[in-house]
DNA sequence: GTTAGCACTCAATCGAGAAGAGTGCTAACA
DNA sequence: TGTTAGCACTCTTCTCGATTGAGTGCTAAC
């Protein structure tokens, strides 16, 4: 669907303008406003034709327009020009993020406050990354007392779980680092799929009257390799939005925050149309596929971690959402914890996993 | 200050009706609602005197009346019935709290989301449990790659931290492990004033060569074990009190919301006020420290985490809040959770971590 | 193709009046 | 002396019509 040049440069205008005031626009605000001199008169016919075409709306007979869902998105596949990043911008993100933080999860949901905070006009949303299956880079037991200890996971995303297990029987040091270390030789670089009855009970056998313990780290394994479906959503700065005229009233923003919490998987909010080659995927008012979302647009973008784990990280605002700031800063700071991770998994022992990990690992399908 | 038996059942009415409705209470609904049968002119009576007395307002002449904080404040202190803890709702506190939630700041927040949802009007709080000073009860590293390795932490009130520590020179699986056990040994039930520069040669002297990764190892004991001036607030439910009249002006909540968010100590926003023998603060509007809160009520109780930790839990809501519930549900959880934590730290090996600890530990002063 | 001009539309604003809830006060009553 | 009925008064809220003003569509002229 092509526009002519002039048609173009008035939508241009419109859209901008009315991403701004979140005021209807009417012809004489653009015929001043805009760079070819035309009368209102001229703009009107244009706008009366823009209508048409469907790219803009008329609240009412007699006022302003306001672009359509269909004008939105125009603007952000013909009109929005290749924003040109600030290198001034980049170093900012960059020193948003403390050194401290150098894992995985810290990284990512950094990231989502950040992403509140640098436009503080919408809501940021994270997901933790996705990888289909994940092994075991690295687990330990340590010790507490005779009925407790505490057991880590470091998965082969880089993500560390612990938790304290209690146990009904007694345990010693002795028994609970014997196990640790032979945990951690015969399950290291495993998949939960390939942890078997066989080599549990071959662990079992090392430990003697102690092997009831192993119950507890097994249901531990599990837990936390079990791929989830849906990775849950994270917000951040939900209590952005009621800044924003659309939002004054305090029921709509409400409905939208509750849906929001009540709604973690991302899937079903959005639809996946980052068909191209893009990553980033612009999802304007009716095109989400939740109807509580009708009147909101959602940019996200996917960030890689690791070989095959993405995430994603993007924005949930008004349709009237500032589309070029919002991309170059999703954009920004996508790059930015994509080279963060980078750094985090060239530091991955990969070969020595590698060599402890069978060839064939049964497929699992997607669904 | 005393008030006749008449008075007292007239303001405890009015302030009922005032916390479910929200609006003024005038005559004729307290002469039809209370069991006394008395007519409205009496009650008018009786209201100009309360007024007078301080303990109702009139937003304008001729409207109905409500109650101020010095209303509240009787109505909490003097008419407030105790209320009967219902099994039932023990029960259910016990049920939400899942068995996997074993783990002191799990515990802990999720005591603050589920007193979040439970009343659904208001906003929660917790802080973390804060002792003066905490010591290591067991520590441990875990290798990862030729320069990476877990430091996993386990500190005495039972919370648990982990840092993945990347280290310039390269490390052996068995330096990890060495330097893993010595500082264990060394160190477990140390406070961080007890950990002396000659111990730590001392450990050096184990590492050889590896030596320098202790540095890191001690920068993230520094950063755990370092009390912190003022616990963090959690908050929960936010967005609850948008469903509440008083907040039907957006700009009122968000600028609440946002002050919140900003003020993260507690001891600056409300007074300390559990001067009683009771660990329950209740601070009515302008009683609260911080102006912001002044048509606000905080209502936070403190519980018990091992020895000589606590941390508080808490309700923000506005003055018209339903005392009687937030009060019952915040002792309901409390109770919980000092059960569940006081399970936590019946588990401590205590005796074994005493033997370590040497008996003269320089005194912290209080500030 | 562009523009000036004009009649028209419709939301938002304003103000006057009416309604209604509630009070204070007075006088009568038990 | 405490309680109540009644009445005038106050003040908010609601309603409704008039006004305003931004903006349009259309027509005629350039």
């Amino acid at each position: 669907m092509d526009l002519s040049d002039r048609k173009s440069k008035i939508l241009k205008a419109i859209i901008e303008d009315y991403i701004s005031t979140a005021e209807p626009i009417g012809s004489r605000t653009i015929s001043k406003r805009i760079d070819l001199k035309l009368s209102s008169a001229t703009i009107r016919n244009e706008m009366a034709d823009l209508e048409e075409m469907g790219y803009l709306v008329q609240p009412h007979t007699s006022s302003g327009r306001i672009p359509s869902d269909l004008g939105y998105r125009f603007y952000v596949n013909e009109l929005l020009k290749k924003y040109s990043f600030n290198v001034n911008q980049l170093e900012q993100i960059r020193k948003a993020f403390s050194v401290k933080l150098l894992q995985l999860d810290s990284i990512v949901r950094e990231a989502g406050n950040l992403l509140a905070r640098s436009n503080g006009r919408y809501i940021s949303l994270v997901t933790m990354p996705e990888s289909e299956s994940l092994s075991i880079r690295r687990m330990g037991l340590m010790y507490m007392d005779a009925h407790t200890f505490l057991a880590i996971l470091v998965k082969s995303d880089s993500m560390v779980h612990n938790k304290v297990i209690y146990t009904q029987i007694e345990v010693t040091e002795e028994s609970v680092n014997l196990l640790s270390q032979v945990l951690n030789t015969k399950l290291a670089g495993l998949h939960l799929d390939e942890i078997t009855p066989e080599s549990l009970t071959e662990i079992a056998t090392y430990l003697g009257e102690s092997a009831p313990i192993l119950i507890p780290v097994v249901e531990f394994l599990k837990e936390v390799l079990t791929p989830k479906e849906g990775a849950p959503v994270y917000y951040s700065g939900t209590t952005n939005i009621l800044s924003q005229p659309e939002y004054t009233d305090v029921h709509k923003a409400k409905e939208l925050i509750d849906f929001l919490e009540n709604n973690q998987d991302l899937q079903k909010l959005i639809p996946d149309r980052s068909s191209k080659n893009e990553n980033i995927s612009v999802s304007i008012g009716r095109e989400n596929k939740a109807k509580a979302l009708k009147d909101c647009s959602t940019i996200t973008i996917t960030y890689k971690a690791g070989k095959n784990a993405t995430g994603k990280i993007g924005i949930i605002g008004p349709t009237r959402m500032d589309y070029a700031n919002v991309l170059q800063s999703l954009e920004g700071i996508s790059l930015h914890i994509n080279t963060l991770l980078g750094q985090l998994y060239q530091m991955d022992g990969s070969e020595e996993v590698v060599k402890n990990k069978p060839k064939k690992r049964p497929v699992r399908r997607l669904e």
